[in-house]
DNA sequence: CGACTTTGACCGGCGC
DNA sequence: GCGCCGGTCAAAGTCG
């Protein structure tokens, strides 16, 4: 019945439910900019990652998973930890907004305390912001025209960096995403632009700038996990680009198809295998 | 009219 | 302690 209904996420985490998040393409940044260099000192051996994903979905322990995963995410500068996490340790948790922290719930009657369930949820939930009362005793509550919840460590979540070879800055991927936000970034000619994901009950956000070494690399950077279905998402069905892309990597040499699938999609010039052509 | 983008300001973390 | 910088907020503007 309602379960799958195509608004509220299924149960649990199922494979097709709950995108492990676009395709983290293992892009050492060639000298990267510090900005992102962090992202990218994982390496993921996506192939397992993917499967790990979906295999590891069903099980009840990816709850375990996710904390570590977070914790990872969290040393991110640790480059003598490149390499070393077997992509069932580093991407199975690749969950994040819709359960962090405590994890999902999954809550069969309801998905929306799945995404306050998260203590650490502090910078998102702008939609309905419970009760940021903190004031932190130093603000009074005179209304500070910006008052953030203070107080609340901001706790990343496991982050998903990919870079495609683009003229346009915002990929479509599937799911609709506001933007919220523009910085000009250091050491870099290009703008970051933040963008949130359109779903009230999906705190997935997604940083997008080009590199500063290529203009013509789009460097997305995902926070967080898609707890819903993108727009016009058939069950199963992969309409995201990103998705195709997650695809095409699990068969790098023999996905011919899914080349094809996204030159039909994507007009842009994707560089689908990036691992290739990065590694020159 | 609602949804989305733009943009300036604010806040917190971190390095010096 | 101070300043820099990344990230976020929210008012105003734009578009369909």
């Amino acid at each position: 019945m309602g379960d799958e209904e195509g608004v509220d996420p299924p149960t649990d985490f199922a494979p097709d439910s709950s995108w492990p998040l676009p395709v983290p393409v293992p892009v050492p940044v060639p000298g990267g900019p510090d900005s992102v260099s962090d992202t990218f000192n994982y390496f993921f051996d996506w192939d397992s990652a993917m499967l790990s994903e979906f295999e590891g979905n069903l099980q009840p322990g990816h709850t375990e998973e996710i904390e570590r995963f977070d914790q990872l995410d969290r040393t991110e500068t640790r480059p003598d930890l490149a390499g070393t996490f077997s992509a069932s340790e580093s991407f199975a948790g690749g969950g994040g907004s819709c359960v962090s922290g405590s994890v999902t719930s999954s809550n069969p009657g309801g998905s929306t305390d799945v995404l306050i369930s998260n203590p650490s949820m502090s910078s998102s939930s702008s939609e309905d912001p419970p009760e940021k009362s903190t004031g932190s005793g130093g603000k009074p509550s005179e209304i500070p025209s910006k008052v953030k919840k203070k107080g609340q460590k901001r706790i990343r979540q496991p982050r998903f960096a990919f870079m495609t070879k683009s003229e346009v800055d915002h990929l479509e991927d599937g799911y609709r995403w506001r933007k919220y936000g523009q910085k000009a970034v250091k050491n870099s000619p290009f703008p970051r632009s933040y963008y949130r994901c359109t779903n009230s009950k999906c705190t997935v956000k997604k940083r997008v700038e080009r590199s500063s070494d290529d203009s013509t690399i789009v460097i997305t950077t995902y926070e967080g996990q898609h707890c819903h279905h993108g727009v016009g998402f058939p069950r199963g069905g992969f309409i995201n680009h990103e998705a195709s892309f997650a695809g095409q990597l699990k068969h790098p040499h023999s996905s011919p198809q899914m080349t094809g699938y996204l030159g039909t999609l994507f007009p842009q010039e994707y560089v689908i295998d990036e691992k290739e052509t990065m590694a020159k």
